[in-house]
DNA sequence: AAGTGGTCTAGACCACTCA
DNA sequence: GAGTGGTCTAGACCACTTG
């Protein structure tokens, strides 16, 4: 016997359905009971590190099948959120950890290895969002931003000078931090912003002098650029950065699927 | 009441699974399915742009649950093999079509438009495998390969030289055919292999004398250069292309996940 | 109205982990 | 042996497309 039932309660206003002209009558039950705990890990309700409860307790919580609690799971696995492990149980991922940090990053060094380098030099100042910004981030003109620029090195040597805007309004308070110098992963995870795809654009191109000087490359000298936006879970622009980076052997490692 | 069931027949040798040293006890079911009808892809006998059975008759003719073969056309569509569309049906999809063939091509213009240009120009030789080519498409020293070069141009202008390198095992007679100047995507069809992601590298450098003079740039130049492996659906490599381009306002597009 | 894929249910059994 | 996620089954109903 089936049973009415009106929506799960407690889901994010808008997720990428609700961007679309042709919204469905009735969201899909899976997407509400996914929405519903992925909340449940924004808030650190569900801490990194621990067990979940398995698929038979939250499906008799949430009164639903679970069929329907599985599938609500594996999207989330497939967004980095939990982990499973046959016979252990379902876990939150700790989004602080280099596994996530490293999630964004493609530089690879001669031997495969991934390229961070310590980012000692960071600094913030806050502005309003110019021509550029309002594009990629999707603000209105004149809407507040925080830009970072750190400069990364590694043995000494600086190979990377980074540019980054975020919006104010998910970043309230952050000129006042201390940690800037990390991920965005760890920023978002803090704020309680969950992140989903990010695109990047590679070029070749001459920097800025500024840059250029930073990097100790020749006035002229043309390095690899990275022109990248990061989109949180349910679509919106989190972080917009532009970097250029000058590094013997180093090179961007690109996954086609 | 559950009966005994012994392995589908039919299905490739070899699956990424089979490489782990822990190979499962019994392959799971709708992996054996979704192998199955990749085959009938493959060889052509469901062939582009037909509709395949419903979900009910082919689950009835393989003797499985229709969920079983749900999955297993899930896991296809995710492959992009197939197009599944409620209320219409299930079809196979063609991998000679332009959005096939622009898959792993990640080139933009400086409209954010695809940039893939006309290769008039292609040569092919063949000969034995390399060092790097026997690294880069794990081949055994010795082992026959053929090379192809393409130019690329757009607009009259070259504006991209790649040098591709394809195991003669996988492409035999490949040296007679006349339509060498497309894509791989088009080739593997042909060959009956379906292809599965790629990786890609990314770095700055200055190409050899014989590709800066086809690129029309002075020499010392540094290009971008693309190092691309493309890989079958079931792992072992298929192609190995090295490109060198050089055009304003170009960049590479990568989508992380 | 008929046929398709999409969702949802409610179980069963299997494979793995750990005490 | 108990508990977990993974697989598999066998249906029901919903949403969409087409005639």
């Amino acid at each position: 016997m089936r049973r009415w039932r009106a929506d799960l309660p407690g889901l994010p206003a808008a997720w990428e359905e609700a961007l679309l002209s042709k919204r469905p009558a009735r969201r899909a039950l899976y997407l509400q009971v996914r929405d519903a705990l992925a909340a449940r890990i924004a808030s650190r309700e569900w801490r990194p590190g621990l067990a979940v409860p398995n698929e038979g307790d939250l499906a008799h919580e949430l009164g639903v099948s679970p069929g329907t609690v599985r599938k609500a799971l594996n999207l989330m696995e497939a967004a980095r959120l939990i982990t499973r492990r046959q016979g252990k149980g379902t876990f939150v991922n700790d989004q602080t950890s280099d596994a996530a940090a490293g999630r964004f990053n493609n530089l690879r060094g001669p031997d495969g290895e991934r390229i961070s380098g310590a980012a000692d030099a960071a600094e913030i100042t806050d502005g309003v969002a110019g021509e550029a910004e309002c594009a990629r981030l999707r603000l209105r003109a004149g809407e507040a931003v925080y830009r970072i620029r750190r400069l990364r090195r590694i043995g000494g040597h600086s190979f990377l000078v980074e540019d980054a805007t975020l919006p104010a309004a998910l970043f309230s308070g952050l000129g006042r931090r201390a940690k800037i110098a990390g991920e965005i992963s760890a920023l978002a995870h803090e704020y309680g912003i969950l992140l989903g795809k990010a695109e990047e654009r590679i070029s070749v191109d001459v920097p800025p002098p500024t840059v250029a000087d930073a990097l100790g490359v020749a006035s002229g000298t043309r390095v690899m650029a990275l022109d990248r936006v990061v989109f949180m879970l349910d679509g919106p622009p989190v972080e917009w950065r532009v970097a250029h980076c000058q590094l013997a052997g180093i090179y961007y490692l690109a996954e086609i699927s």
